[in-house]
RNA sequence: CGGGGUGUGGCUCAGUUUGGUAGAGCGCUGCGUUCGGGACGCAGAGGCCGGAGGUUCAAAUCCUCUCACCCCGACCA
């Protein structure tokens, strides 16, 4: 490609609309460009980078035994319905009528579809392990879209489906996919950790988010630096440290307050760490069709994680409860206590509350706390222990104990084992060597191709643009004339970009009339992972220069050496990200 | 969905308080001088100021309504 010709619309300037590198960078490059809110075109050069990371997806999932189909983006409502998802995804799903006021919905998963032509095609156990995917459009009517690609409402996926006999044979194709994910990302030059994650609202038991470690990610993750723990911050599991232990129990007494409703106020009044607190939180539950009002006791220092709550009740979502509500249970807000609660209230215990000696907590009435109150001693009751905390960064590791560190993380690829939630909803079965029926064991599997691009970037750039690693790059070398006047300079140019294409090196020419500082920029912008810098040198001596975008590296070689070497600096380049190689 | 903010040439923004014939820089076109890290000069093109109503002799500017986009939060891949 001639960089005169090239559909690239690079950007002197920032766009005000970008707040993070890789999206300001990407606009900047002219990789993408916006169409409405969380929705994007990708431009050419934007395109080819796209299109290597989809080509290395393919080659991993084909060698998993994975087999590439393309289902449609629009989908009739009843199979949602049949999954029960049409009622329960919210306002994310885009729904919409066609001319018959039937009822449809763009993609934004494909578990439903792919299901309802497993249980068509899939009678014999004879047919399973089988692993379809689709590299293809999905759109999700995000509340919020934004940095750019990350967080959009069109979006690329790669989404496979695993069918299995059973339980076993999911693990097996579950573990095949954990690698797979593994090599992909390592090939695109990613900086990543799986992680144990909350299956979500597409459910199921067992799942890993695989995570691009960045500042700007949205999600953070826990890991454990002793051993091999690591999980989303969701779901974390926190070792209980209670406090008090070892002292005597005192009597239980009301202690005045006065207008001291939080944690904080309480702690200062009484003189209480905060970590001798019991607070107690009101929440409502809500189902597909009720609402359950519940008390939640946790430790005062610690926060409430919600996910585990969702987790804990089995309910779509949770709130808080309000002032009326909290009322309506015999209860003053900022004054809850679990001390005397009516019976038919729910209480849900932090795994460190029931174990804390002599702690304070609220009383229930107005301006009034308790202190020296004992689980132990039957001060309260408790519905269910559960583990709900939030965990913090150094908490003790589940595993080892040890203190567990935090780090930020772009989720650019999430694996899921479903068992039977879709197969028994939209009876998928299939007839076993005895020939009895079973459901069909399923997992899903994901990978945000535009995210793992923008994770890229966000991982690898400096203050003059984009550097792509080898394997993913647009193109992987830019020839650039210093000089446009010089017919003879811009001959030997062509000649080498022709060369270097015979050689099958994804090259672009520079053959603008522009000072070598405006290439120069461009090629730094663009990520071009090298250059070929033709100058003065080249007419008089028959010397070029090769520089490393990526280290600023710079190799002086004649004309006739420089085709070895740019073959050669490829070769070890690609090795960089080679699963193969690296360990 | 709550809170805050912004809409003026392709991009970044000034002008709005205090109404009076639409500006700058970058980019774009042409000519010339330059030519190893975003050059300079000269000459140009390009905007009914997000949209609709209203007030006024007069509206980018004031009022009302609307739309779009951005940020923070609650939520989700």
């Amino acid at each position: 490609m001639r960089m005169s010709q090239i559909y690239a619309p690079t950007l002197r300037e920032v766009p005000a609309e970008a707040e993070i590198v890789s999206h300001q960078l990407m606009l900047r490059a002219g990789l993408i460009h916006k169409v409405a809110m969380g929705i994007y075109s990708y431009m050419p050069v934007g395109w080819r980078t796209m299109k290597k990371i989809m080509d290395i997806i393919r080659e991993e999932m084909d060698a998993k035994g994975g087999q590439e189909m393309a289902m449609p983006i629009v989908q009739p409502a009843e199979m949602w319905q049949e999954s029960g998802r049409w009622w329960v995804y919210g306002k994310e799903l885009m729904r919409m009528q066609d001319r018959h006021d039937r009822d449809f919905l763009l993609g934004p998963t494909h578990e439903e579809v792919i299901t309802s032509h497993a249980r068509q095609d899939i009678r014999s156990y004879k047919q399973l392990p089988m692993l379809p995917y689709q590299i293809q459009t999905k759109f999700r009517d995000e509340r919020r879209p934004r940095f750019g690609v990350i967080r959009c409402r069109e979006f690329i996926m790669k989404d496979l489906y695993s069918f299995d006999k059973d339980e076993a044979g999911l693990d097996i194709s579950y573990n095949k996919m954990h690698d797979a994910y593994s090599r992909i990302f390592t090939r695109c030059g990613l900086d990543f950790r799986p992680v144990a994650a909350d299956s979500g609202a597409i459910g199921g038991e067992g799942s890993h988010e695989f995570m691009a470690l960045s500042d700007i990610g949205e999600s953070t993750i826990l890991f454990c630096n002793s051993c091999t723990y690591a999980a989303t911050d969701e779901i974390a599991a926190v070792a209980p440290v209670p406090t008090g232990l070892g002292e005597e129990l005192r009597a239980m007494e009301a202690v005045a307050t006065p207008n001291c409703t939080t944690v904080e106020d309480v702690a200062k009044l009484l003189g209480v760490a905060e970590d001798r607190m019991v607070k107690t939180l009101c929440y409502k539950a809500i189902y597909e069709d009720e609402e359950k009002f519940f008390v939640v006791l946790i430790r005062g220092d610690r926060q409430v994680n919600e996910i585990k709550l969702q987790n804990q009740m089995d309910c779509l979502e949770v709130r808080f409860a309000t002032d009326e509500e909290v009322r309506a249970h015999g209860m003053e807000p900022g004054y809850c206590g679990p001390v005397g609660l009516a019976e038919d209230i729910f209480i849900l215990a932090d795994a460190e509350a029931p174990l804390m000696i002599n702690h304070e907590c609220g009383d229930g009435r107005k301006d009034y706390h308790l202190i020296n109150v004992n689980y132990s001693r039957k001060d309260y009751r408790i519905s269910k222990v559960a583990d709900i905390a939030l965990v913090d960064k150094g908490a003790a590791c589940p595993c080892c104990g040890q203190p567990l560190d935090a780090a930020r993380g772009i989720e650019v690829g999430q694996i899921f084992k479903l068992h039977d939630k879709y197969s028994a909803k939209l009876g998928a079965r299939y007839v076993d060597e005895a020939g009895k029926e079973h459901d069909m064991i399923m997992g899903c599997y994901g990978i945000g191709v535009g995210r793992t691009m923008a994770a890229v970037i966000e991982q690898h750039h400096d203050d003059y643009g984009i550097i792509w690693p080898m394997s993913i790059a647009p193109y992987e070398v830019a020839v650039v004339p210093v000089n446009d006047k010089d017919e003879w300079l811009m001959a030997k140019a062509e000649e080498v970009y022709q060369q270097l294409l015979a050689d099958e090196i994804e090259a672009v020419l520079d053959d603008r009339k522009e000072r070598p500082g405006v290439k120069f920029n461009d090629a730094d912008l663009l990520g071009f992972p090298l250059r070929v810098v033709m100058g003065k040198k080249c007419k008089e001596e028959g010397l070029v220069e090769i520089k490393i975008r990526a280290t600023g590296e710079v190799l002086e070689v004649s004309l006739d050496q420089l085709y070895i070497k740019i073959a050669e600096l490829k070769t070890s380049m690609l090795a960089e990200v080679n699963p193969d190689l690296i360990k």
